[in-house]
RNA sequence: UCCUCGAUAGCUCAAUGGUGGAGCAACCGGCUGUUAACCGGUAGGUUGUAGGUUCGAGUCCUACUCGGGGAGCCA
């Protein structure tokens, strides 16, 4: 008797085809007759089911007929040939064990269930087919843009998720704290005296690891984090979570178009990965989730992305004959429905818009040389929206000390940021990924809640 | 945070201001190759919460809570 998984059964079928196999998971659903009946399992070792086929002559048949979804069985039998239509194989058996009888109560059910719901059940919801395919493809996506970057040689840093810069300026921060808020230590204006705190300062959780990482990318020439980040924002979207993974790669001596190189190359290495490395999940999210995936992302992977600069897309937006709530100006940021129009309408592919007015983006972005714009970066892509955002880093420590200054900072909370300007800083850029829209974008899922294993989002952290 | 729509059985949804229903799930039974199996039966409800209008409220009004969609912020 051979203990086989599902997965080993589907991939190897030859070795194990007429053979006496063991096999064990979880029931999805059960069909009986008098005499006779068949159960679909799951083991978690794959996508697909397998299914059982048990008769009378079990001595445990009436109990075996009565097992509810998701009770954990044991089954031996032979791997046979199936003569149904569904499925190429089955397993005769010849025992089946149950390991533990789930409750009735049980609340997936054997049809549909919305999105909405199976939120409210999120310690469940990895049992259902679209979860399973999502979380499984998340766990693979992950690796493939590990073995992305390792394969070039970049080192992977770990930056701290607590930060002292209480000023990063991508987003509000959530406030790290090991003081009884109710007995603070206050000051004398009466303000908290964070000196009396475990750090000796005011701390938060990171909203980014790239000004950390800049300073391994000044060592390592090319380097990449990935890890949480945390933002405070009471943002209510499909597309925004307070806790989120973020994949920021920092490349030394290159500039913002080596930086679109990469991630271009990036992004087609991902979807080819996840293409050749998880075809169920993907048929699946293809067939039952967004029909037009495979053609969108066989269109990605065949074409080269565009790239317009800021001033070039707001003339092209302010061409269309398109009335929008926003009327397009040079200067204000695009809004949404303008990056959506680009992308999805006048593109219908990725996008990299660049040189952004200065005005409108951080202060570490390099200065162009019509003192106007930054070497920045955003992609856009059909769907999701801004999935990268990032930009030529100002070397130039005069301009860069300027810069900080017109935006408010106080430069000496960023000394050894301003260091690696003083001690062999060369040109460098960078650009951060938002992990779980790269996962919505190669999934279909529309809404990052769905994306989460247990999603963190303003007044929600159930789980 | 703003705009907008919604909340009725375990789930998905019906119900003109006038006795709250269906499908699925659960439970009981039937069925010799099923595929979200099928067929028959049983049980299941303080209509999100708190007020108000009315002879009478699931339905109308107010507030709150939670959720969907859109916007801002961004990845």
């Amino acid at each position: 008797m051979q203990l086989v998984t599902v997965k080993e059964i589907y991939r190897e079928t030859d070795r194990f085809l007429n053979q006496k196999v063991e096999l064990s998971g979880w029931v999805r659903t059960v069909r009986t007759s008098k005499t006779f009946g068949f159960i679909e399992i799951n083991d978690g070792s794959f996508f697909e089911t397998i299914q059982v086929v048990f008769d009378e002559s079990l001595d445990n048949f009436i109990e075996i007929g009565k097992l509810t979804i998701s009770s954990a069985i044991r089954i031996q039998g032979e791997l046979v040939s199936s003569p149904g239509a569904k499925q190429p194989f089955e397993v005769k058996a010849e025992t089946i064990e149950i390991l533990a009888l789930s409750a009735a109560d049980y609340p997936l059910q054997k049809k549909r269930h919305t999105f909405e719901y199976l939120r409210t059940i999120a310690h469940l919801r990895p049992r259902t087919n679209t979860f399973a395919a999502v979380f499984r493809l998340r766990s693979i996506v992950a690796y493939a843009i590990h073995k992305f970057f390792q394969d070039r040689g970049y080192v992977y840093v770990h930056t701290p998720i607590i930060t002292g810069s209480d000023a990063e300026g991508a987003g509000e921060m959530f406030r790290v704290t090991a003081l009884d808020m109710a007995l603070a230590p206050k000051d004398d204006s009466g303000h908290i005296d964070f000196s009396k705190d475990f750090f000796g300062r005011e701390t938060s959780l990171t909203v980014s690891g790239q000004l950390n990482v800049e300073t391994y990318c000044m060592a390592f020439r090319n380097v990449y984090t990935f890890g949480p980040t945390f933002r405070a924002e009471n943002s209510n979207t499909a597309r925004h979570a307070a806790e989120f993974w973020m994949i920021e790669p920092e490349i030394a001596f290159a500039d913002l178009s080596d930086n679109m190189n990469l991630a271009e190359e990036m992004m087609k290495y991902i979807i080819q990965y996840a293409l050749d490395n998880a075809p169920e999940e993907m048929a699946f999210f293809n067939k039952f989730v967004d029909k037009t995936l495979f053609d969108r992302l066989e269109n990605i992977l065949s074409s080269e992305f565009v790239r317009v600069t800021y001033t070039e897309a707001v003339e092209m937006l302010q061409k269309e004959d398109v009335n929008f709530e926003y009327p397009v100006r040079w200067g204000m940021d695009l809004q949404t429905e303008h990056e959506r129009y680009l992308t999805e309408k006048i593109f219908k592919k990725p996008v990299f818009v660049s040189d952004y007015p200065k005005d409108i983006k951080a202060f570490y972005m390099r200065l162009n040389d019509d003192n106007k714009t930054v070497a920045a970066m955003d992609l856009l892509v059909p769907g999701v929206g801004e999935i990268i955002g990032g930009s030529q880093r100002e070397e130039r420590l005069d301009l860069l000390q300027k810069r900080m200054q017109e935006s408010g900072l106080n430069a000496e909370d960023y000394w050894w940021y301003l260091d690696l300007r003083r001690y062999g800083g060369v040109k460098h850029a960078g650009y951060g990924l938002g992990f779980e829209r790269v996962i919505m974008y190669l999934t279909g899922m529309s809404n990052i809640r769905d994306v989460v294993s247990f999603p963190r989002t303003a007044n929600s952290c159930e789980f």
